[in-house]
DNA sequence: TATATATTTAGTTGTTTAGCTAATTATAAA
DNA sequence: TTTATAATTAGCTAAACAACTAAATATATA
């Protein structure tokens, strides 16, 4: 029941719900593509990918300095709840805008994506005027 | 996704869980029988069985005096997530520990439990030693 | 009708958690 | 080998949440 409850808090959270819903469509997502499609400091996306791989719902492979996430499609016992939550997530309002916004993410080089992460592109500030924004 | 979360948050307590569990083996119980069983305050037990009813996975019913609670069969869409819950739940050893505890319960009936909650039976010293004896 | 009582709601408290910045770790490039 | 940098970990703060007690609500019985 442990291991259980460690699956269903892993999801119970709307970011960790967003990532997961974006490995679903982009089979393998680096950390740093989904920080800015979060819209959260590194640091914070990666604690979330952290619980989502110590609950056995996502793996990570690191290749040269970045590391990448995909969803354990290896665990047998998840399908029926990657399953569901597929069709659950499929065609809501926040996918649909997610998708889009990952459309625009996944097209710009890691390198780059970093700088503009380095550089201020991902302040506080403009965070919340997203959050407002939607 | 807004949905889809309350159902994820809803599952992720271990007395909600707990009490989800209950009700794949006892189709209805009665509050005051949940309320024994996890060995909470009856408010407590309570607001859980409310966040578990808004998230759309249980149903009540109020007969007289007591309100019966049972999972929500009719929503169609939550069959997978039900079926995979019974398959990850089933034999787990808290599970046991549970089902072993609702046979007592439900063999008292629902006037002497109340009673028995009422008078003392349910004091935050007993509960908490239960707690530490596992 | 008045009283008893099963459940819910209101209000409080301590714990958990999501977010941040700063420091650390691990890898690539100069 | 030194420097730059992607990711993680540590430490902090504010918000969310689970538990409690007390008050309110709704139903049954005297």
């Amino acid at each position: 029941m442990d291991t259980l409850l460690l699956i269903l808090k892993a999801l119970s959270d709307k970011n960790r719900l967003r990532i997961f819903c974006a490995l679903l469509s982009y089979k393998e997502l680096c950390a740093c593509q989904i920080t800015e499609f979060l819209n959260v400091a590194g640091a914070t996306a990666s604690r979330h990918l952290s619980l989502m791989v110590t609950a056995g719902l996502l793996k990570n492979r690191k290749q040269g300095r970045w590391v990448y996430f995909r969803i354990n499609t290896k665990d047998a016992s998840l399908e029926p709840v990657v399953l569901w939550l597929s069709q659950k997530l499929e065609g809501s309002t926040q996918t649909k805008k997610d998708l889009k916004a990952l459309r625009q993410i996944i097209a710009i080089p890691c390198e780059e994506l970093s700088q503009k992460q380095r550089s201020g592109g991902s302040c506080s500030k403009t965070r919340q005027e997203n959050k407002n924004n939607g």
